[in-house]
DNA sequence: CCGACAAATGTAAGCGCTTACATTCCACGA
DNA sequence: TCGTGGAATGTAAGCGCTTACATTTGTCGG
């Protein structure tokens, strides 16, 4: 029967209420909780047995307060919607979770400042590093980072010239090197459906790698049809249907991602326009939708689930105290499937 | 220049931190950032920008502690994996979110001692209520939300015989809807390909509306071929590939899901099969991913915004202590789309 | 059977915040 | 001029936990 004031009002069960039941002080349950190896067999036995008849769970927040630290790191991605980013971090959670470590994920909408209240709400929750996405962001987001001597990592993109630690793969010279490919297949009139570039380095990045393949095959980049819009297959459809009213077609329509790119291939075939027969389409990210589009998309595979477990490994070891590494390059293949073909025929170079 | 204890290890700037910097008491920097009226104008400006300069955030656990409110929901999904479950979780949030609400979402992999794990994790993380998905979990799970006074709610899934508020749709009677216009249709060998039935009670519920439906049409249930596995597109199209080997092949597929019909529609492709020309193949759930699909998935279309939505509204009534609601029921249509159509001739009633 | 040492347990001081209550300040009317 | 009342601010007591330190218990050699 405990005597103890937290029994007034019956709230959710305290330690000191399963102190009370089992009979010990709440520094003996506090340490069968947590160092079971400090408390006899037979006390552990009690304390536990009191847990389960209360239904008790820790209060998370009195925890943190009192231990200095929430084993608990945070993710800012700019949007959940689409899968793009769900493998990656999935590897970059289960790494952690091996290590003892929970994952808070919180997603920004690609807004700047919207990014900048998420990485607030997640220190304020006891973030005690953070992963993100890409370089852009607000001089205040940084600052706020370096005031609360949080660790951080950005990922999904690296750059040589980064002052900061970073884990991905060079997103310019990817898209460079599948533009070449489509180059070499001999096509000309080239297309891109890109993401809105402002806020958004790795957008910007892949664009550029179509303009230096095309500056490096003596192709004029001033010929380059450039549709922007947010990243969503609806979007992706609207923007290829734009781009197939132009005179002369292009004949290839590089996407700026996967998302982009199922909503090209749709369309095509909802303008009964064959693909790769008469437009090819590639994507970025090879997400799983890539491969069971009809036709199945040529596209950037990009190693998510390394990315997600070097990005967790890298992040811990911040944690621990370990000096900022160095950028992590990782490589970004193309995947060859059926939605790249040669120009057609009577569309040939000319 | 702060004289405060907290400054001799330079660690993230606390409450008192800013109080000194504005030379004030930390009643008052407390007040200008929850009560802003409650404090001058001069007061609140010099609060805050002390808040700026030392890029204060404060500390959630502390003030959960001490306010006693975390305005804080969770939510234990069974997978982040595909898009079943994004939308509806989305307006939830956005429902939440206008009340000034955050939601934590976990998911459970579909695993029963996960799920209760997970429970866990959230009320420790001080979730005030809690949305979960469907009504099979373990009885310790329920204990638990009943000894912390949790309120929570069952949803995408309706069931009149539930002890427990929920909002959902009738699993069972939209899958009975959908098979009886496939059997109207003219088909007579069906199979189902279904997710692991024990512990989903969504999947019980579909499948026994297959079942319904072909004891009203007078079929015999023995015939239904059945699949049972994960969901995901690649067990979706084993599935797929194992039921055209039976003799004589079913000539329509009912799928548990829309990502298992994914796989379906896509390994039919592989295997030169034509959809609906020789197999009739259906989904369920209505995720964008089934009008992308060639050909676009007939499917039962869930309205997922709704619930989402009308779940949040429920939850944030019981927290106000608002007696639990009835159970709400949304209704399912069938979206028609190209993937179900007669049998073919050959394979005709017979 | 006793003392010494280690293991087990208890005591109590905060962790950073909110808020009831006490105090101070100020504008205003008499 | 002073008293008064309400607004602004300060004081300090916890919220539920962990952990340094103090105390008790138990074990073993002599």
């Amino acid at each position: 029967m405990p005597s103890d004031r937290t029994d007034a009002a019956p709230g959710a069960p305290t330690l000191s209420d399963v102190a009370a039941r089992a009979g010990v002080s709440t520094a003996t349950v506090s340490r069968a909780l947590n160092a079971p190896g400090q408390v006899t067999q037979a006390t552990r036995t009690r304390v536990m047995q009191a847990v389960r008849d209360l239904g008790y769970a820790p209060n998370f927040g009195a925890r943190a307060l009192a231990a200095r630290r929430t084993n608990t790191f945070g993710a800012v991605i700019p949007t959940m919607d689409n899968a793009i980013f769900a493998r990656g971090l999935q590897a970059f959670q289960d790494t952690l979770r091996e290590h003892g470590v929970t994952l808070l994920v919180a997603s920004s909408s690609y807004k700047p400042e919207q990014e900048e209240d998420q990485i607030r709400t997640l220190i304020t929750r006891g973030a005690e590093a953070l992963l993100l996405i890409g370089h852009d962001r607000t001089e205040a987001a940084y600052a706020l980072l370096d005031r609360q001597h949080i660790p951080y990592l950005v990922a999904w993109a690296w750059d040589e010239a980064a002052p900061r630690p970073c884990v991905g793969f060079d997103n310019r010279a990817a898209m460079q090197a599948l533009t070449a490919e489509v180059i070499a297949l001999g096509h000309r009139r080239l297309a891109v459906i890109t993401a809105d570039r402002a806020g958004n380095d790795r957008a910007r990045a892949r664009f550029r790698g179509v303009c230096a393949a095309m500056a490096a095959a003596g192709l004029d980049a001033g010929t380059l049809l450039v549709e922007e819009t947010p990243y969503s297959i609806s979007n992706g459809a609207a923007a290829f249907a734009r781009l197939m009213d132009a005179h002369p077609r292009p004949t290839a329509v590089l996407c700026g991602n996967d998302v982009l790119a199922a909503g090209a291939v749709t369309q095509a075939r909802a303008l009964g326009i064959d693909v790769p027969g008469d437009v090819s389409i590639t994507g970025f990210d090879d997400i799983e939708l890539a491969a069971i589009l009809t036709p199945a998309l040529t596209t950037v595979h990009v190693p998510h689930r390394e990315m997600g477990r070097r990005a967790a490994q890298m992040l811990l070891d911040m944690r621990a105290g370990d000096a900022p590494p160095p950028g992590l390059r990782l490589d970004a293949g193309i995947a060859w499937r059926a939605s790249l073909g040669p120009p057609p025929v009577a569309g040939g170079p000319g």
